[in-house]
DNA sequence: GCTATATTTTCATAATATTGGAACTATGGA
DNA sequence: TCCATAGTTCCAATATTATGAAAATATAGC
């Protein structure tokens, strides 16, 4: 993952509305939720709601299918793995012991 | 954890030089790093490096410490643990094993 | 005290992101 | 074909954030 990406997933979470789509998007697992189901439990207005949707698509941590009329938005399980993979790489300069013991010599 | 202080801390990682800053710490493990070392390394000038730094320490993903004329930054690979388990806080709605199979009904 | 080093703060400019009303598009059913 | 429903795009006002030069602070050693 290049560190550009990972700026725009990173991005894409930090905001208030944006992270409650998320989160409610992961609790919701592979069955995913409506814009207008979304709209309805967060409380926000369906064009900001939009708005912010597509910011999630575009940053690859939210899928989308449209069935008939609908539009089904998921959480992408794999990609926000793949971002906290990147945040983490070469932990402690791979030596994982230190790592299990954090502020050793504080 | 509070939606707000999640935003926070996404807030300080979604930033290319905060984001460079922040692995680069995590590389660093325990042992941390100074501002100099860090600005030289990233190539980034020091008073917008100290700006990025308080915002990194402001949202709690950093600790510093001051040692004479240095100060010893370190990523708080803790409060990073907290802020996923926030991300996939009741993930699938508990029921793990629709966890391991996504997108199973696309 | 003086000097060099390490780092932060101030500040003005520039760039970027958020908001939601109104208008628009697309689909399914009568 | 017409209507209701689901969702998006447009747009202009507002708010937030990033940048780095210059000045300030703070510590160590002489």
């Amino acid at each position: 993952m290049e560190n550009k990406t990972a700026v725009t997933a990173l991005s894409a979470l930090a905001q208030e509305s944006r992270l409650a789509v998320f989160r409610l998007l992961v609790q919701n697992g592979p069955d995913g939720l409506n814009p207008g189901v979304i709209a309805e439990h967060l409380d926000i207005p369906l064009p900001t709601l939009s708005f912010h949707l597509k910011t999630l698509a575009q940053s690859g941590l939210v899928s989308t299918v449209q069935e008939g009329r609908f539009i089904r938005y998921r959480a992408d399980m794999a990609a926000f793995n793949r971002l906290t993979d990147f945040l983490l790489e070469d932990c402690c300069g791979g030596e994982l012991q230190r790592c299990a013991t954090p502020n050793t010599d504080q």
